[in-house]
RNA sequence: GGCCCCUUGGUCAAGCGGUUUAAGACACCGCCCUUUCACGGCGGUAACACGGGUUCGAAUCCCGUAGGGGUCACCA
């Protein structure tokens, strides 16, 4: 028999109580680089144990979302492995054999104990100023006899973790270092609940050791319940594994953590807001760890090929900072070609925005509107507002078009229209239109200020375009003088 | 409240005892470019929570204080 050598594997574990947000995308994206950056396995499991929040269909969206930020699993639900099924709901008969065994073992221990009884316990414990609200351990001190004859009457019951009252739990944590916690702080946890589910404590050290994860990296959130996990793998008797807690994310005006129970910031409305997960995920990996360095524009697989525990962030919580975000959007964007910003903007389209006009129209034409605005662009979304007078004949308001000219704005846009009327067709492009129209400006002595403006507003019905003669030669003869033409019109009426 | 963690500019953060009059980026302000808006370039404002130690020397090590956060479910 050939010894299988060690490989690293990381997880994430979604929970399909709601949708996923950003912070526990920047979880997945760590676990994702980890397991990359070591040559190892990075799995997704789901952790559906709690049916009373359980909400249908989130998990196909979160494992949806989870593939569009570009950061796929190697084992796991959809893809499949050797230690399936990776749903927890369908491992139920594991999780109970393991409390059994625990309860064998005396490490753990039926409690017939009601709702009604554990409530009225921690009243009284907060009456009198107990530390914790902690359960008696009643049920521990019942007779072999007494547990058979509940159990044989179907009495419901849970399994508590045994807890041992002074014993000191140490672990050490990658990230944050060496870590001791009392024993007597910690509840006799429920590990398997009436329903016949396992309680989180339970089934992730049961998954992450049947399913060989050997890395924990999750939120510091999660740091005060790890002497209980700890607990239950000394208790079975296996290993730990490596444990490193992440700094959680808020926002930048919040004092407190981000979580799906406070509101928005989920994962998938960064994407239908119009971010490219290029810069989603080359944001989300300075969020907590940073190479040390200057260079800050990061490709994944650069980042996968830097990421190490040693360099995240040892602080409680982190900002998401959305200015800085929107700055690198709009950074990712420059750097795309005009093509290729194409597809990005027409796949984003088709998913969060309907289909447009954009399916409509000429992609060459649509290409060079691109080249124009793409500078000003921060968001795929931005595209609809910034270029609509290129497809879309724009409302003008005459009190914006008069407002540059001391003179008749009337009669500068006739003097342009005039000119304009005399440039060929094959001519149209925007070294002639500029120069015929300086020649105009001269001769008339108006200023480029008050001629253009007044130009700029009557054909975009806007006051910041592109290039003024870029925009009027890619617009075409035509529509620009009709535009013109309108405006001259309404006006002598 | 108990337990645990954390603390460099508005934000992300570099710094791991001397090279620091504390990097860089975003944001903000100013200038340049410019017929507008952007982009780009240049420059500027702005921080080691506080108090004790240790040391020739501390943002960096230790202790305390303060502040913040996390967590204490038959939720994850």
């Amino acid at each position: 028999m050939v010894k299988k050598p060690f490989v690293v594997k990381t997880r994430i574990a979604p929970s399909p109580t709601g949708d996923f947000h950003i912070g526990q995308m920047r979880t997945v994206l760590y676990n994702y680089a980890y397991a990359k950056k070591m040559g190892g396995v990075f799995l997704l499991r789901i952790e559906d144990t709690d049916r009373t929040r359980y909400v249908l269909g989130v998990e196909d969206r979160i494992m949806d979302t989870i593939m569009d930020f570009g950061l796929p699993w190697d084992e796991g639900v959809r893809v499949g492995g050797e230690y399936g099924p990776y749903t927890q709901s369908q491992r139920l008969d594991i999780y109970k054999k393991y409390a059994l065994e625990l309860v064998e073992k005396g490490f753990a221990y039926y409690c017939f104990c009601s709702k009604e009884r554990i409530d009225e316990l921690r009243k009284a414990q907060q009456e009198v100023h107990m530390p914790t609200t902690k359960y008696d351990k009643r049920c521990l001190t019942l007779s072999e006899e007494q547990v058979t004859k509940n159990l044989a009457q179907g009495v419901p019951y849970v399994i508590r973790l045994n807890v041992p009252k002074d014993q000191v739990i140490k672990f050490r944590d990658e990230i944050i270092g060496d870590l001791e916690f009392p024993s007597r702080d910690l509840d006799d946890q429920v590990l398997l609940k009436s329903d016949g589910f396992p309680t989180y404590h339970l089934a992730v050290v049961v998954d992450d050791y049947l399913m060989k994860v050997t890395h924990i990296l999750r939120g510091v959130d999660w740091l005060p319940s790890t002497p209980k996990h700890v607990l239950l793998y000394k208790a079975f008797g296996w290993d730990l594994p490596i444990f490193a807690h992440l700094p959680n994310l808020k926002e930048v005006d919040e004092r407190k953590k981000m979580s799906k129970r406070r509101g928005s910031a989920f994962a998938f409305e960064f994407l239908k807001e119009g971010y490219l997960s290029e810069a989603l995920v080359n944001f989300l990996m300075f969020l907590g760890w940073n190479p040390g360095g200057d260079k800050e524009i990061y490709s994944l697989e650069e980042f996968t090929a830097e990421f190490s525990l040693e360099r995240v962030q040892k602080t409680d919580l982190v900002s998401l900072d959305r200015d800085k975000l929107l700055w690198m959007n709009g950074h990712y964007i420059r750097q795309l070609s005009d093509a290729d910003l194409y597809d990005k903007i027409s796949s984003w389209a088709k998913k969060w925005a309907g289909d447009l006009y954009i399916g409509n129209s000429d992609r060459d034409y649509i290409i060079k509107v691109l080249s124009l605005i793409k500078d000003r662009m921060k968001l795929l979304s931005d595209f609809i507002e910034l270029s609509s007078y290129f497809f879309t004949t724009p409302q003008v308001e005459i009190s914006m078009v008069s407002s540059y000219s001391r003179a008749n704005w009337s009669k500068i846009l006739g003097g342009f229209s005039k000119i304009f009327t005399g440039v060929d067709i094959k001519g149209w492009n925007k070294e002639t239109l500029e120069k015929v129209s300086h020649n105009f400006i001269e001769e008339e002595k108006y200023t480029n200020k008050e001629a253009f403006m007044t130009l700029r507003v009557a054909v975009t019905g806007s006051q910041a375009t592109p290039p003024l003669f870029d925009v009027i030669e890619l617009l075409g003869k035509d529509i620009v003088l009709s535009r013109i033409n309108t405006l001259v019109m309404q006006n002598s009426i």
